[in-house]
DNA sequence: TTTCGTGCAAAGCATTTGCAAGTAG
DNA sequence: CTACTTGCAAATGCTTTGCACGAAA
């Protein structure tokens, strides 16, 4: 907890339970959750958490540039606390978002059109090799490799 | 009129009407509105268009892929009938949603990681050519370029 | 005391759904 | 007749806001 705490202090957080919590459940997750999947996880080991206190949490992290916010699916958020510039592969079958490592050339332009570029988002839309793997059992009416960690 | 009729039925889906006035909609304004800004300029012309009929043709333009849409700005879906692979630039001053033209390399792969590629989208976020020329404006506290089209 | 964080309840907003009435072939 | 479309109203789901209580400095 420590690391976490450090990280919050550094970007001018208070470091308080709920936020360490927080942030390391993104650490831990590399699953892209939604806000509410980090509730409905925290709540099993903070039972006093309120969905409020995540939301002001992520928004505050979002500010400081500790977490991005993806908006790829369209009804609701996910969160990634890997700062570090990357692009993102959303599976239509499953609805997992998996980071990919591959860099696009366009990543270095400053501008484009005459517009000033901040940022670069990017993402891959398909079936992922774990979906890709499972179409037979898939087709048995059986939902996308069970037990394993997707959307959440 | 004729060619938003003739590519809704030669795409399957019965020309009617309110169906026609939408796709056109799009097709004159590439500002990639969201579904309630064409209700509400679609209402001006045919006062009894419901947002119920908005909502459903613009799914159904997009289950034929003959519109798009991005959830870029994250708390509404923007559409654009341009279906030809491109990306867009998001102005954080004005909200703009601009079509650009570079095409990224990564397009043209098939797979990455394993997982299987149906789609590449991107996105720039930055400030626009517009908002860049009017800073001093701005200051002022007036609002970005106005009176021109941006978020429409 | 003053400021900030927490969490409950209510509100807000984009979107979807249920359903009754209308339209086309 | 039969299938599809429209549009009102209500519901849904994610997110934000108002507010009172509590903790920290």
């Amino acid at each position: 907890m420590k690391q976490t705490n450090a990280k919050l202090s550094s970007n001018g957080i208070k470091p308080t339970y709920q936020r360490m919590r927080i942030l390391k459940f993104l650490h831990q997750n590399r699953t892209h959750p939604t806000a509410d999947t980090i509730y409905r996880e925290l709540l099993k080991d903070i039972p006093t958490i309120s969905r409020t206190t995540v939301y002001n949490t992520l928004k505050k992290l979002n500010d400081r540039g500790m977490v991005a916010m993806l908006t790829i699916t369209g009804n609701e958020a996910r969160f990634d606390s890997e700062t570090a510039p990357h692009h993102h592969f959303l599976c239509e079958k499953c609805g997992a978002i998996i980071d990919i490592d591959v860099r696009c050339p366009l990543a270095d332009k400053m501008s484009v059109g005459g517009h000033t570029i901040k940022e670069i988002h990017g993402y891959f839309k398909g079936v992922c090799s774990r979906c890709v793997a499972s179409v037979v059992d898939a087709k048995k009416g059986e939902s996308p490799h069970e037990g394993e960690n997707t959307t959440q």
